[in-house]
DNA sequence: CCTACCGATCGGTAGG
DNA sequence: CCTACCGATCGGTAGG
């Protein structure tokens, strides 16, 4: 038996999937990445699903809803591979590298979500909206302190820690916006060179 | 006399800035850079502006006017402020750094705009369209070459040109989203430290 | 999953 | 610079 999310059903002369939430969210992701959340319409999100709009509603709460479990699904999903990059390694310059290693190959890999926690993550309303602010910045101060604690050592040499800390992010996230997958370079290999760059940035 | 933007007449007990084509493409930079183009409402440029929607239209085409005209600006800027940093400039490191430093200024000095261009760039029509991607695929080329060059003379050591042009581009972009100006580095600072960054990214 | 419909708001125009 | 208003579209609800 087919998998939901690729079920398919005859509508006359075409085909289309199968409707359900996860369907749903997927839509979502394409065309709030693409256009933007309020430059998204639910009508284009039914469009797309080759519904009507109201129907929507049989599979999501609002569509406020869907840009919410973008944005905490993405943050946590962030601060998880975090640890789990940095779990047991010792060495400062092998940390930096590892994390950043993980943040590249996420923004590779997800280019969508990472596009729209950093486009639209000032649409959604309080209380989420500082939720998911915190969590973007307990990541950014996590590197961040990597940075400051291999200058105070003196394992690493940047003027200021913060400074680095950004462009090394930065840099990363970046990538959501301009690499294609289907191109010369695997995500993996933008991952690599991308942690190659954040040792270089701090001197190493 | 006062200038024209800085104006003012009294409203009651109000004081509220001369209205004028220069004050609402002011207003227009602040809020589509807070809420994006489409997060932006008319009414809401009006209000800052302490006049009634309609009466906008005195000063300006449209909306979509108002987002055309950052967009061409900022981009024929940062093309000239490329030609003016590497012209005369033999060295490949000097004129990557100092391609890179003036990039990171503007985006230091002119957060506002920077954060636009890149966030609502898909929300003009065409051809307008067409043309500021076109600048700003031009701008990325000539980094891009710069490295390249740099590469092939054995000057620099990178394994791919293109994703260290992004990398490169894109920290110094993002720098509109993080820089505070009321902060303890000046922008000028923070220019000097990614030029630096660039030429440690391709192995200076 | 649909049709029918809601109030609100959008960018923009008419006509002073 | 305003009031009055336009058609279009928005997210969402009622009630099958």
């Amino acid at each position: 038996m087919p998998a939901k999310s690729t079920a398919r059903r005859s509508t006359g002369d075409r085909v289309r999937v199968a409707v359900n939430p996860a369907a749903v969210r997927e839509v979502a992701l394409t065309l709030f990445a693409e256009r933007g959340y309020h430059g998204t319409a639910l009508s284009q999100i039914a469009k797309a699903l080759d519904i009507q709009t109201p129907s929507l509603y049989n599979h999501m709460a609002s569509k406020q809803e869907l840009l919410v479990a973008i944005l905490q699904d993405t943050t946590d999903r962030v601060l998880a591979e975090y640890e789990g990059a940095v779990d047991g390694v010792a060495d400062l310059g092998a940390r930096l590298n590892a994390a950043t290693y993980v943040y590249a190959l996420r923004h590779a890999t997800h280019p969508r979500e990472a596009v729209i926690v950093n486009r639209d993550a000032t649409a959604i309303d309080e209380p989420v909206r500082a939720l998911v602010h915190a969590k973007r910045r307990k990541h950014a101060d996590n590197i961040r302190g990597l940075i400051q604690e291999g200058v105070e050592s003196g394992r690493f040499d940047v003027e200021n820690a913060t400074v680095a800390a950004f462009a090394i992010l930065e840099m990363c996230v970046s990538i959501a916006r301009w690499f294609d997958p289907a191109g010369p370079i695997s995500a993996e290999g933008v991952a690599r060179q991308h942690g190659d760059f954040a040792l270089r940035i701090v001197g190493n």
